[in-house]
RNA sequence: GGAGAGGUGGCUGAGUGGCUGAAAGCGCUCCCCUGCUAAGGGAGUAAGGGUUAAAAGCCCUUCGAGGGUUCGAAUCCCUCCCUCUCCGCCA
């Protein structure tokens, strides 16, 4: 959600924000219907204020003993009036409403124009793609041979878009999990949160998935409206949800290893191959609520903190920032971080890190006490992952693999595989089936 | 699943139809007193919205959510959600 005095204010520098996106913000519409909505406001206000003064002196006249059912009538006729006036108020605020919540963000100003991901900014590149002596395979084919990357069995249990690993990469995959978790927490700062892997509808309204992106989204039948989690990012910006945080307790960094659903709608017949687009992913992810003046500071820092995954699994990678046209609608400004995938041979995205500054929190209503002002104003929050841990095995799979079909296990990641320095083709290493 | 008790401001908690947007306490802010520490005294302190260029002031809304009764609802009625206690079941 915008700003709403600024929407009245400077209609033209957000209709000229929003342009960039290929958003066209009706500002005409717009401010005929909140100038009706005001003129209704007064109107039912009033009335409401005639109501209360004379209900009170109903009360009064009763008290001291006088007839009242002159009085009674008079204000039963004001309450038929009123109740006319609020339901117009209602309808003209229900449609002002619906336009505020579909907006998008206002665009960070250093967001480079653009339609589409091919105008997207490379702002830096680590590391360098391995060289192979010979021709590289993806994921897909290395996992198969391995005989661990089973999307036939996946496709019975559940369909396609769904993977079951066995043994030993179902360890590594775990592996990476708890490897970012540990840097996460034990050097970047981060609180480590176990949160619902459902969530309701307020939930994802607050982050900006509902009600425009509900497609994107399993929904769980039942009584209750509940629906799968698409990113931990739901459960933990929620978190601060309809609070007043005391300045004291910011910044608030967190982060939490979950699945993620999602419908993938819209994707029909991209990426099929393997297991880099699926319905359910693991991810490792980052939060940050920060006071406003701290978030482009934030975005930098926790886009570093999800950077140093990737350094330490020595995976060469190269940050965009998302143009215009790229940049999802919750978000100011975006940084993807891609890495290299020699089953591709190009680079792929492995994380989005954000900065939604004030959008998710007013319409979450999460508010931090300012001292300077003595009063509540939105929180910036953000999120990236750190990283996604479907993806990071993905990476280690084709960067690490090894002329005989086996792959070496990066070092950082060997305490947690029991020593182990390589995954190979041995029966006895996966699991029976 | 059965039985019961609850959900009130940043927190604890009083409040069964008008005098309650809400006692009291805690916390917080400011002031006074006290030459440290400790203690004491006073004042202020909910959020959202409208009116305004902005503020002050004034007004409206909000006591879990949504309906209803009434001239008037934190208070009465209905539905739902959530929390707690006991029993049952259970990873």
């Amino acid at each position: 959600m915008l700003d709403p005095r600024l929407l009245r204010n400077d209609p033209d520098a957000v209709a000229r924000n929003l342009a960039r996106r290929g958003y066209v913000f009706d500002r005409g519409g717009f401010l005929k219907l909140d100038a009706e909505r005001k003129r209704l406001q007064v109107e039912v206000e009033s009335l409401r204020q005639q109501r209360n003064t004379r209900s009170k002196a109903i009360g009064a006249a009763r008290a001291a003993g006088e007839d009242i059912d002159a009085l009674r009538k008079e204000v039963g006729a004001l309450g038929d009036k009123l109740a006319k006036a609020e339901a117009s108020l209602n309808a003209v605020g229900g449609t002002l409403d619906e336009v505020m919540r579909g907006l998008p963000n206002l665009l960070a100003d250093d967001v480079p124009d653009g339609v589409d991901e091919s105008a997207n900014l490379e702002i830096r590149r680590w590391g360098e793609p391995p060289e192979f002596d010979f021709e590289p395979k993806d994921h897909a084919d290395l996992g198969a041979a391995l005989g661990m990357l089973d999307l036939e069995s996946a496709a019975k249990l559940a369909g396609s878009r769904f993977v079951v690993l066995h043994g030993d990469l179902a360890r590594l995959h775990r592996a990476l999990i708890q490897f970012m978790l540990d840097v996460h927490t034990t050097e970047h700062g981060y609180a480590e949160t176990y949160v619902p892997y459902l969530a309701n509808k307020d939930a994802l309204f607050g982050t900006g998935q509902l009600p425009k992106f509900e497609e994107d989204l399993f929904a769980v039948s039942g009584d209750s409206r509940y629906f799968l989690i698409p990113t931990a990012e739901v459960p933990l910006t929620n978190l601060v949800r309809e609070s007043i945080v005391e300045a004291d307790r910011l910044p608030i960094r967190l982060t939490a290893h979950t699945p993620c659903f999602r419908s993938e709608a819209g994707s029909y017949g991209k990426d099929m191959r393997g297991m880099f687009r699926h319905h359910q992913f693991e991810k490792v992810e980052l939060v940050h609520i920060v006071r406003p003046e701290d978030s482009r500071a934030a975005h930098e820092e926790l886009t570093g903190n999800a950077e140093v995954i990737l350094k330490r699994l020595g995976l060469a990678y190269r940050v965009v920032t998302l143009c215009a046209g790229d940049t999802g609608a919750a978000a100011a400004k975006t940084y993807d971080l891609e890495v290299w995938l020699p089953g591709q041979n190009r680079y792929r995205e492995i994380s989005s890190c954000s900065n939604f500054e004030a959008y998710q929190a007013r319409r979450m209503r999460a508010r931090w006490r300012n001292p300077e002002t003595g009063r509540p104003e939105p929180l910036h929050t953000l999120n990236g992952s750190g990283v996604a841990a479907g993806r990071a095995l993905i990476a280690v799979i084709e960067n690490y693999q090894q002329a005989d079909g086996a792959i070496a296990i990066p070092e950082v990641l060997r305490p947690y595989m029991g020593g182990c320095e390589a995954i190979v083709n041995e029966p006895r290493m996966r699991e029976t089936r």
